[in-house]
DNA sequence: AAATATTAATTAACGTGTTAAATATATATC
DNA sequence: GATATATATTTAACACGTTAATTAATATTT
């Protein structure tokens, strides 16, 4: 019988944190170097990758798909309309809303882009093997879904 | 036989990238709301937290156990040593070098501190399990020595 | 020992994260 | 139908992430 291992508080390099921090570097780093030779952030990455898979989005549904906050997405959109990546409508029904899409010119960016970001991806899903990588995700999800409401365990 | 799931590319909200995201952020969130209180960002927090270990310790070690930028641990740094928190010295033997170290405030707002962020990751270990738990840890540690070095896939 | 290269930390510039406040439009209440 | 309330987006202010350039000190080379 070795000793029980209370380790309730781990030690600051290995907090859950830490590990889900250098965990998500080591994958963007295989992605990152490729989006930089295109003069994309990771961000405008993510918004260019959520409007391919519609014609047109309100900033709001934006947003929350690509997990940026309003703020941010603002002028993220700012920077991707001035380089005519996307274009913005008003939403004639309420006009609050903007309605957002890519241009022919961020259709074609998205298109360039993609075979490097599927090579990208392909390199991590070697690298971790198929089991591992789905175990992850479904670990992943479950972190997710059993943290969602943050008051119920203070 | 079911159709055999070639998902090579999974959809924008399920990449790799976004589920670590989201995964930190639910984590995060169980954490930040109690920093807050005491006017401490994440970083600022993990700048405390990795120089409670040690007695002192110069900016690069701090940058990197901390997992911390150089530039933003100037910042950091210069914020901290503004509200006392921290205190600066220069290494005699290399004076290139800035020995860190906690303040007496610094250690006692440690200890104010450390009690809600232990509550804090119990919480989050109550919500997971145990087990599960550890197996996020251990497909953690294995993503991030995987996918070390970026370029031997590409 | 002087010239060169390396290293530690900072500064600069730009982009994003975060919270609060402001603005404009829509909806609900009276 | 005027007033209050709610919602979508933007602005503001501060902090951090990221890359490149700078500065000061040390190490190396000749």
């Amino acid at each position: 019988m070795a000793k029980p291992v209370r380790q309730a508080f781990p030690d600051f390099e290995h907090s859950l944190p830490m590990m889900l921090l250098r965990a998500r570097e080591a994958v963007m780093g295989r992605f990152r170097p490729m989006l930089r030779k295109f003069s994309l952030t990771e961000q405008q990455w993510r918004i260019i990758r959520a409007l391919s898979e519609v014609e047109e989005q309100d900033a709001s549904d934006l947003a929350e798909v690509s997990y940026i906050l309003a703020p941010s997405l603002t002028r993220i959109l700012q920077n991707l309309e001035s380089r005519r990546i996307i274009r913005r409508r008003t939403d004639a029904d309420d006009q609050r809303r903007a309605l957002i899409s890519l241009t022919k010119k961020g259709r074609d960016l998205f298109e360039e882009v993609r075979p490097y970001s599927r090579e990208s991806y392909e390199g991590i899903a070697t690298a971790l093997g198929a089991t591992r990588l789905s175990e992850l995700y479904e670990i992943l999800g479950e972190v997710e879904q059993e943290l969602e409401n943050p008051e119920s365990t203070t």
